[in-house]
RNA sequence: GCCCCCGUAGUUCAACGGAUAGAACGGAAGUUUCCUAAACUUUAGAUGGCAGUUCGAUUCUGCCCGGGGGUACCA
């Protein structure tokens, strides 16, 4: 696949070397697109060669310059502007990596890298229903598992549900005080939702209790949770499952088990699946092996309460906590166990943890352990670190109920596309189902582009009344661009035309077309480098706008030159390509009209 | 206290150390005889502050101001 940056630094090069006699590093040749009010397609910045060259800024272009136009055929021209030297291909050229990108299938997928990626996502808790922070997560996670997989790496998608816990034993004790044996079904709740509104319960009476003691002991809020009697049964509950207590597993299993029909019926309405899913009550003891061998080798050490500890003040950090008093294990514990685990299972040559930053210190901690273990993959574990998700009246807290749901959000969505959709009224000839899956597929577009669309290290806020926009840098402006288009060749085949290369011209506004298409494998390499898919999505959009400002004052179907008509269809065929597979790798599917 | 991250138009987001800091929404004014106005065109509007490094700083360094996160037996 030609590459036009590729193509010109390699000449470049030369140029230098013929001009200079000097092998330069290809970090100081620095091209970029050249700005719109200046002529030409490719910019070389210059200022970097000034101690190789030891000319002038000018001197110096104007000498590569020359070179350039007489030594390579493909270059029309250049310029040369405050020490930028601005290049421009000839049109020949532009038409070769055309007719290249138009013939290329799957453009934008490169070939296997023989290299395995694990990436974990999602990791819910199972006490509470989906939010809009998991959704940030969940889209992060899937569309650099799709970033990864385009770059021709060997994605494993996985998910660890965190499944045991004092959290879910606060459920559970909340259903048997006042659950009076109802279900899911019996209530026609989600189960995910059911199980959570007990947790919600079980707060409520938590408070209750303590408010109670405070008043009648005189104490303050922390003393008197620990006083509390409702606290005290949930932690019996979670000991007696540690110990297998038989009735509290199946209470435990029954109850996680609504949760998992809650939760796959929310992953499928976003789209997402994995590989494997992890449970922590199978891998919450792994790790304490690793404690012990850490313990013989020196690395770790035992305090007198028998406590084990990690000192990593010498690293600049601090002490850190492996094994507690009473032989427990703790969040670090297990994650230094499941890492190995999955080390051994698929020798990953990248592991990606998506998780919020506020665990950055926890990942820090994680590589530097594991690495005084002596395992060297450790330097192959990525924290994907993604900002938290505001709202306009501050920070989700659950405890204030400022939290947005996942379900409802997506429906709040559905159904504000499903009322602009009506309003337009442009979808009256589609069947119930086409028009339901019209619906679904714009509401999510919207909701998943507004998402991904922002830098995840960000935080980023989240007005929900907003994010229902349709207009502007949005993931149905995208897709009703994509339904145009293919309106467009609808309409040209009825008329007997069809896509078709050949050597008419190509207008100003096709080359800067080509140039942008040109750098679609560019942008999907750069994403995979950086995991933002952020940079795919802001990719899509410049080309989505592109296209309506060229089919705003460009004549395709009533061209009268079967030659500049049909070439003119290839093009818009190769965009709506690319944006498919743009969209795609966001977990956007793009429609055939709306 | 210590450590980490962030600060760009009224708002939400962009900008490998590169040219006159880009979009979108909102504001003002326009455009509909190739598909489908969820579009297009024009217009006003921003780098928290002070130094430093550099040919060149939103970007790198230091200090200050403002916001968020973490901080040893929660995950």
């Amino acid at each position: 696949m030609m590459n036009p940056v590729a193509f010109i630094t390699e000449k470049i090069f030369k140029a230098i070397n013929a001009i200079y006699g000097v092998e330069l590093s290809n970090e100081l040749i620095q091209t970029q697109a050249t700005r719109k009010e200046f002529e030409g397609d490719i910019t070389l910045v210059v200022f970097p060669l000034l101690k190789t060259s030891k000319k002038s800024p000018d001197q110096t272009a104007v000498e590569i310059g020359e070179w350039l136009k007489i030594n390579c055929c493909e270059i029309d021209s250049y310029n040369v502007i405050k020490g930028f030297l601005n290049i421009k291909f000839t049109v020949t050229f532009w038409r070769k990596i055309f007719y290249n990108i138009a013939s290329t299938n799957d453009y934008g997928q490169f070939p296997p890298s023989g290299k395995t990626v694990m990436v974990e996502f999602s990791s819910p808790n199972t006490n509470k229903p989906l939010h809009l922070g998991h959704i940030r997560n969940n889209l992060l996670g899937w569309s650099v598992s799709q970033l990864l997989s385009a770059n021709g790496h060997n994605v494993i998608k996985v998910n660890l549900v965190n499944d045991r816990g004092i959290h879910i034993c606060k459920s559970m004790l909340a259903w048997l005080r006042t659950g009076n044996g109802e279900t899911p079904e019996s209530t026609r709740k989600k189960g995910d939702h059911f199980v959570g509104d007990y947790y919600v319960a079980f707060n409520e009476m938590l408070n209750a209790e303590v408010k109670e003691i405070m008043e009648s002991d005189h104490v303050d809020k922390d003393e008197a949770e620990k006083k509390a009697e409702i606290l005290k049964d949930a932690q019996k509950m979670l000991f007696k499952w540690e110990k297998g207590d038989k009735e509290v597993v199946n209470l435990w299993r029954t109850m996680n088990g609504w949760v998992y029909d809650g939760f796959a019926t929310t992953y499928k309405n976003l789209g997402i699946e994995f590989d494997k899913t992890y449970y922590e009550s199978q891998t919450y003891l792994l790790g304490k092996a690793l404690v012990t061998r850490g313990l013989e080798e020196g690395v770790f050490e035992k305090h007198d309460d028998g406590s084990v500890w990690c000192d990593l003040t010498k690293d600049g950090l601090d002490q850190k906590l492996l094994l507690r008093a009473d032989g427990t294990s703790v969040y670090m514990t297990q994650d230094l166990g499941t890492a190995n685990q999955r080390y051994d299972e698929y020798k990953f040559n990248e592991h990606i943890y998506v998780v919020g930053n506020e665990q950055n210190y926890h990942f820090q901690v994680l590589k530097l352990i594991l690495k005084k273990l002596g395992f060297g993959w450790a330097d192959s574990i990525f924290h994907l670190s993604y900002g938290m998700v505001e709202l306009p009246q501050g920070k989700m807290k659950s405890r204030e109920g400022t939290v947005v749901d996942a379900d409802d959000l997506i429906e709040k969505m559905y159904n504000t596309a499903k009322e602009t959709s009506m309003e337009l009224g442009k979808i009256e000839n589609m069947s119930e189902k086409e028009q339901d899956e019209l619906f679904k597929m714009i509401s999510l577009g919207a909701l998943k582009y507004f998402i991904i669309k922002v830098d995840p290290r960000k935080t980023m806020l989240f007005d929900p009344q907003e994010s229902i926009d349709f207009n502007g840098n949005t993931g149905p402006f995208i897709q009703y661009t994509h339904a145009r288009i293919k309106s467009i060749l609808r309409k040209g085949h009825e008329q007997g035309f069809s896509p078709a290369q050949n050597d008419a011209e190509l207008l100003p506004k096709e080359v800067s077309i080509i140039k942008l298409l040109s750098i679609f494998p560019d942008k999907i390499k750069e994403g995979g480098d950086t995991h933002s898919p952020a940079i795919i999505a802001n990719y899509a959009y410049d080309l989505a706008k592109e296209f309506n400002q060229y089919y705003h004052d460009t004549t395709i179907l009533k061209e009268e030159n079967d030659n500049i008509r049909n070439q003119r269809l290839l093009l818009i065929d190769t965009i709506a390509k690319v944006l498919s597979k743009a969209m795609g790798i966001l977990g956007i599917t793009l429609p055939e009209r709306m």
